[in-house]
DNA sequence: TCTCACACCTTTGAAGTGG
DNA sequence: CCACTTCAAAGGTGTGAGA
């Protein structure tokens, strides 16, 4: 950034305004705001209890001795000083307020509170805070609510009507981009985030700011973190981002980043040295363009140009001496009290459940249908997690982040990129419906997602908003409520990537949809009757082909040696009976499956593999009994073979593979017109059963065509031995007989 | 590409029943 | 009072026609 864009402004209470005007398009979540952690906490009332939120000793100490207990979390929990109209004109833009409503209170009254109740109640807080706007029209405000403890929805409501009443236009939207110039141009002073549900459908409230918060009293780690989460971009959904660093283990935080929370603290030398610095050197406005640099990397960056002699601005120069001693002091009073963390959520752990399933989904590019309704998401996400803090309470959160910079189209059988994508559209955070629970709750089964819906349109009520043909990866963020320490813990699995779309594209994923959706087994019992109906259908087939057979041996028997025919029976039986048994094994898998079915992969092998025993098996039987027969069906045959049956989709589905997947049932080509013994040779494939010409072989088409006389199209299963005309009159087959098996099956 | 009505299914919860 | 069953309403699906 050039020394220019670095201007350092005076002035605290009108900085915004006397931004140059490089900055005036910049939204501001690219700019570097200072925010007062806990900014109410300068007025907490000791008179008043202490929050249930607290551990329960601290409450039972409140009721006995509050005398001791108050002060000591007052001392404790202050963490400002100077009163809020103060701050604003010290230049604070970003206002951090815990709201709490105080237990068993009847009035609609609302207090702030850190571990006790303020005594500024939130209507006369922020009544000042819109008096202040009122009186500094170019200035912007991040005003984050959160916390809400002993509120219920009603409260909610009641409390969002006052704010929406008392800071009415000043209120920028939730759709817009806030830049200084968008907000002056609408007259927009106030940026609300409101951390809870309740907030959904109101285009005036903004979504929960997310935290980054080093959980580190060492300014190196706190640093290395914030590089870290630096190179992972910017926070997906829209809305504020706090990047917070505890600089001493007692929670006395001192936060600084996007839109950075300074803590102005009066018992923490070290922090309160580092915070002045910030506040007295960096000062307000010191403002980064994108890439954002984060709070103490702008710092330590800034120190170094001090310290180098390339003054930024005249006050720092030659300041040398003081940085460093600044900076001791802070390293050794950090030193000091290193923070200890949470062993317990050190050890988190999150799986995807069904993760075998959504793996199948991903293998094929999974769909998610968005309607303007709202629909659910097929599989769910759900997880499975460990290692969070029984007694703590936490919330779940899920969202959607842009798995990549494309749009997508369908084409050809496949998901291509096509061209760039539309901006990212808001999209609201899902709350899991349990939030806020303790960490036993969410430990003791896994939390499912299954009631968030997907959508195109921006319509409240809770539901995700998408960009159809886009590609979306889920984010759970985990976030510990309802004490000082907050942690944010975000799981986001690959194989639940999705393309958004208002209709199915691939066929296999519709079908993998019918296959594991309980909801969808309509569709699935329609392919059954379906599968079913053309069961009969290949019954059918095969009855016709012994009828046909019949035909053609004149009779339904083996010459004797005596020279009389004999009718085997048992034979036919045989044959009748073992094809439809195999085309029941053969359709097991998809009959009767009900979602806890394991699914065995894409539908291709599922189908293709019992086919070809059916086929073979039952081709075999009648193979074999043709052998007694006394005129060998190669006699019958046309060399020029045609398909035997096809009935079911389901093998007609599989592409033909070829002849290197061609089973041969018996390799040895007849020479076409030759009379043998053997009645002829087969060729049998996963979808279909030929006899093999020479030249080749035929693939295979449906049957369901087939006319219902068994008459001579080429698909029918009477056509495999007698539709091929001139080759039946080659054969001899009188017309007569032919006609005789049309009309019906003679056993 | 998207929307909508539709048939068909599962899920849910109230009502009924019996021990 | 509880456990279980029944049943109807609500709601979740993919489909297919049409915009």
């Amino acid at each position: 950034m050039e020394d220019e864009e670095r201007l350092c402004i005076s002035s605290g209470s009108d900085w915004m305004s006397e931004m140059p005007s490089g900055f005036w398009d910049i939204p501001l979540w690219n700019l570097s705001i200072p925010g007062s952690h806990d900014t109410m906490s300068y007025c907490l009332d000791e008179r008043s209890s202490v929050l249930k939120s607290l551990p329960w000793v601290v409450q039972v100490l409140d009721t006995f001795f509050p005398c001791i207990v108050r002060p000591c979390i007052i001392k404790w929990a202050t963490t400002q000083e100077d009163s809020i109209t103060n701050q604003l004109d010290l230049g604070i833009r970003f206002l951090d307020l815990r709201i709490a409503h105080k237990i068993k209170d009847p009035d609609k009254v609302f207090y702030f509170a850190h571990g006790i109740y303020s005594l500024l109640t939130v209507k006369e807080a922020l009544t000042e805070v819109a008096h202040w706007l009122d009186q500094h029209s170019k200035e912007v405000v991040i005003i984050a609510l959160s916390a809400f403890d002993g509120m219920n929805l009603d409260q909610h409501k009641d409390l969002i009507q006052f704010l929406l009443s008392t800071f009415d236009k000043k209120m920028c939207p939730n759709h817009i981009v806030p830049s200084l110039q968008q907000c002056w141009n609408h007259n927009y002073q106030v940026i609300l985030s409101y951390d809870d549900s309740a907030a959904f459908g109101y285009e005036e409230l903004w979504p929960q700011c997310e935290y980054w918060w080093a959980d580190t009293s060492d300014p190196n780690n706190v640093i290395s973190y914030l590089e870290e989460r630096k190179t992972e971009g910017r926070p997906v959904h829209r809305g504020m981002a706090v990047d917070q660093a505890d600089l001493s283990h007692v929670s006395k935080a001192c936060c600084h980043a996007r839109a950075p929370v300074l803590d102005i603290n009066q018992n923490m030398p070290g922090a309160n040295l580092l915070c002045c610095f910030l506040v007295e050197e960096q000062r307000p406005c010191s403002a980064v363009l994108y890439p954002p640099v984060f709070g103490f990397y702008m710092v330590e960056e800034e120190l170094r140009s001090a310290g180098g002699g390339g003054a930024v601005t005249g006050a720092r120069g030659g300041n040398d001496c003081c940085i460093t001693r600044l900076l001791s002091v802070v390293e050794s009073e950090l030193q000091a009290g290193r923070e200890k963390g949470d062993p317990t959520e050190k050890q988190l752990k999150v799986s995807l459940e069904d993760s075998e399933l959504w793996r199948k989904f991903k293998e094929v590019t999974n769909e998610m249908i968005v309607t303007k309704n709202g629909r659910r998401m097929f599989p769910v996400l759900k997880v499975s997690v460990t290692g969070l803090d029984p007694n703590a309470m936490y919330s779940f959160l899920l969202d959607f982040s842009p798995a990549d910079g494309h749009r997508w189209k369908y084409v050809n059988g496949e998901w291509v990129p096509a061209g760039k994508p539309e901006p990212h559209s808001h999209s609201c955070v899902y709350i899991h419906p349990d939030s806020p629970n303790f960490g036993a709750h969410w430990m003791k089964a896994p939390v499912s997602f299954n009631k968030v819906k997907l959508t195109n349109k921006l319509n409240g009520g809770g539901q995700i908003m998408l960009n159809s043909l886009h590609k979306y990866e889920p984010q759970i963020h985990i976030v510990r409520v309802g004490g000082s320490h907050r942690m944010v813990t975000n799981i986001s699995f690959t194989d639940t990537q999705f393309i958004a779309v208002t209709a199915y594209q691939n066929e296999e994923i519709t079908a993998l949809k019918i296959k594991h959706n309980p909801f969808a087994k309509a569709f699935l019992d329609a392919k059954e009757s379906s599968t079913s109906e053309k069961l009969f259908l290949s019954i059918g087939a095969i009855l016709r082909i012994i009828s046909n057979l019949q035909l053609k041996t004149s009779m339904w028997g083996y010459r004797t040696a005596d020279g009389s025919y004999q009718t085997p029976t048992l034979c036919v039986l045989l044959v009748v009976v073992t094809f439809p048994i195999l085309e029941v094994y053969r359709l097991l898998p998809t009959m009767g499956t009900n979602t806890t079915q394991a699914c065995t992969g894409t539908e291709q092998p599922r189908t293709h593999l019992p086919t070809c025993p059916a086929i073979i098996t039952t081709v075999a039987i009648i193979q074999f009994f043709s052998f007694f027969f006394e005129v060998s069906l190669s006699e019958n045959l046309s060399p020029g073979a045609v398909q035997m049956f096809s009935s079911h989709e389901g093998w007609t589905g599989v592409s033909p593979p070829g002849p290197a997947a061609m089973l041969s049932m018996q390799p040895a080509p007849s020479s076409p017109g030759a009379s043998s013994q053997y009645p002829c040779l087969w060729t049998v494939s996963s979808c279909t059963v030929s006899s093999s010409p020479p030249g080749g072989i035929v693939s295979a088409t449906h049957s369901q065509e087939e006319p219902a006389d068994g008459g001579s199209t080429s698909t029918s299963p009477c056509s495999l031995l007698q539709g091929h005309g001139p080759t039946s009159s080659e054969g001899g087959v009188d017309q007569a007989s032919h006609s005789r098996a049309s009309n019906g099956l003679e056993f």
